[in-house]
DNA sequence: GTAACGTACAACTAAATGGTTGTAGAAAAA
DNA sequence: TTTTTCTACAACCATTTAGTTGTACGTTAC
């Protein structure tokens, strides 16, 4: 019930941060470095505001998380956030499973009944 | 270089696809059922040219394509698209790998240099 | 043949998105 | 202390998105 609400709201949020190629490219240097934002907006043609902007969707997804210190403001990469889209793609994936295990069950209750 | 850029066009498709509650359930039927473009729209409160432009935008992240039967169109599920959405996200934390592989290694040449 | 069904597509609207510039404050450096 | 750096945030603009209605056309059913 309400879970699903806030668990779709989640999804809706996390896969619309990850269909931006520099979010993601993002992302990755947050992985690897957890650069401050001034630090991750040298690396894009565009304003700071604008960096900050997608920072700002990143963490509202939960992919990443923001840690002072002192003036600056580390962008930390959030493994949940990531393992958590993963493992929702992995639900459609078994969900082919399922279909598939029904096919075979089909195969097998038609075998039996001697056809 | 080109291909990059494919993969990045292709990766921003996908994930907004994904990034939309009726598109993921549309998922989740046409995994399923491959139903009817008319058949799919029954399940949600839109008219049908709306749930028709969804489809179109699955389609064009290749996690659905259309097959025709008469004077209706099935829409059956991408195995494939959803891998290659699975794999990208698998990249990131495959990433994270590294870099504590990295990390290891710094501890491992730490210990080894006699601190 | 005619009516009904399933689809495609254009044109329009409201809201969200991705970008900009400008202002302001807190922390660090000079 | 003054200046610079880093961040936050508001206001604005152009484009895209998600929805609508309406029209047109091929296919199936009567």
């Amino acid at each position: 019930m309400v879970v699903e609400k806030d668990n779709e709201l989640w999804a809706d949020r996390a896969f619309h941060a990850l269909s931006d190629a520099t979010r993601r490219d993002m992302m990755t240097r947050c992985v690897r470095n957890s650069p401050s934002i001034s630090t991750l907006a040298l690396a894009y043609p565009m304003s700071f505001a604008a960096v900050q902007k997608h920072v700002t969707v990143l963490e509202r997804a939960g992919l990443v998380s923001k840690q002072r210190r002192g003036r600056e403001q580390l962008v930390v990469a959030e493994r949940s956030g990531l393992r958590r889209a993963s493992e929702l793609l992995g639900e459609f994936e078994q969900l082919w499973r399922g279909r598939l295990d029904r096919f075979d069950d089909l195969l097998q209750s038609d075998t039996e009944s001697g056809h």
